[in-house]
DNA sequence: ACATGCAAGGCTGTATGCAATTTTGCATGC
DNA sequence: GCATGCAAAATTGCATACAGCCTTGCATGT
């Protein structure tokens, strides 16, 4: 065995990223022997990595055809973002009841501490970093392991989307909105334990991205099929 | 290969049925070449349904040391449960919205015909059935198939508690209540387009079954450890 | 009696080979 | 020109083999 610590879990780390990002284009079939010689790896764990990403909502699996990737459909990343909204809302209710003052203040002070980064001028990437991490932080305060589960394997799946709309609210194509203030709006009503302010605010704060992400999705369509690989 | 239509599907379905049954004790190792030979495949097909099923949360796997059964904890029970609770609420919201009156009638025509079949002399499985296909029709008519595909998988997970829950019920431990009842009361306030009420009932519904389920696992702890198989 | 180190066995990690199936390209007939 | 059938090539499905790690039980020393 090649490296000391694991090579399937970075292989697998691997794969996963090539298909958050749509290294494999939409409906695409996927060649394993292609992938096992391009990783330097066998055939065999390959499909023990492909097959977790079915399971995962990455991929898609039809027997005797292979591993496809999955479509990328206006209508599924959608989905997608109601989803967030269940895990959200719901994680955001039971941090209202469970949350302990400390940590809750703990989470603002994390806020205020990643605010300078989180500009208009800020490298895209990072700033979906630190707004994914936010939501995180703020679903563990839930205290419920299943919750989080969910919310990282939907934000993989959606990332890919999110990064080319914030692309496109960063080249001026939408109003820029203050994104912190969202946050520390949410984080006022779990302070004061309001339950339903907190969850009403999550929800607007979510849905707020449909259309532009709508739109953002179409802007995906051109430039996963324009560029060939 | 054996079948004509897919070998390795069934060794997956067999595989899930295993572990959602418990076939594979709380934290116990699986052993690859034990299940091979019984079920008689090899262990590559066998590894990559295990993969898939750790996707899923029914297995956990560590590097170098395997693949394990999930434990059976109280908490993981009701994260679970919490978690079906931000999925149906936000379903019977989104159906409230989107889902046409036709729909929701035959819906509550299909609650009607199975009524009879839904008592309390029902066979403990038949029931469990009726109570799933319930919420996953009603879960259906969100119109998002992530949110049905969440769901699926949480009840697949929360299956073995919950037949023992009705186990218990049935044995007269706990007050039995008319499970179509609440049924009906969501699927009204859905008729009436109130999400909030609908999402209400439905999180009242769910949660009510909370202690009952805690006292589920504890028994089914008992269940487990004792028998030998 | 208890801790520690070592060795053997078992089990996982993965490469590889082959059979079966699907795909594809071409030839043939309508 | 288009559909159809066939054959070759590519690809998947899976069994097997083997290398290396993890566990475990025993022996040895303190």
């Amino acid at each position: 065995m090649s490296t000391a610590e694991s090579n399937v879990d970075r292989l697998y780390e691997t794969l996963r990223r090539m298909a958050a990002d749509f290294a494999f284009k939409p409906d695409a079939r996927i060649n394993e022997s292609a992938l096992a010689a391009q990783l330097h790896a066998s055939r065999t764990p390959i499909r023990e990595a492909l097959n977790r990403l079915v399971a995962e909502g990455f991929l898609t699996f039809r027997s005797g055809r292979g591993f496809f990737c999955r479509p990328l459909d206006p209508a599924r990343v959608l989905d997608l973002y109601q989803a967030r909204v269940a895990i959200e809302c719901e994680a955001v209710r039971l941090a209202c009841a469970h949350a302990t003052t400390t940590q809750i203040e703990e989470l603002r002070n994390w806020l205020d501490m990643i605010a300078p980064d989180y500009g208009p001028q800020t490298d895209v990437a990072r700033m979906l970093e630190l707004d994914e991490d936010f939501h995180r932080r703020l679903t563990a305060l839930s205290g419920n392991a299943e919750l989080i589960r969910l919310l990282d394997n939907l934000n993989d799946r959606i990332r890919y989307v999110r990064m080319i709309d914030l692309r496109r609210m960063q080249s001026g194509a939408v109003p820029q909105r203050d994104p912190v203030a969202a946050h520390r709006r949410i984080l006022d009503s779990l302070a004061s334990r309001n339950a339903d302010a907190a969850a009403s605010s999550m929800r607007k704060h979510i849905e707020r991205r449909r259309d532009e992400v709508t739109e953002a999705v179409r802007a995906a369509y051109a430039q996963l099929y324009v560029p060939d690989a």
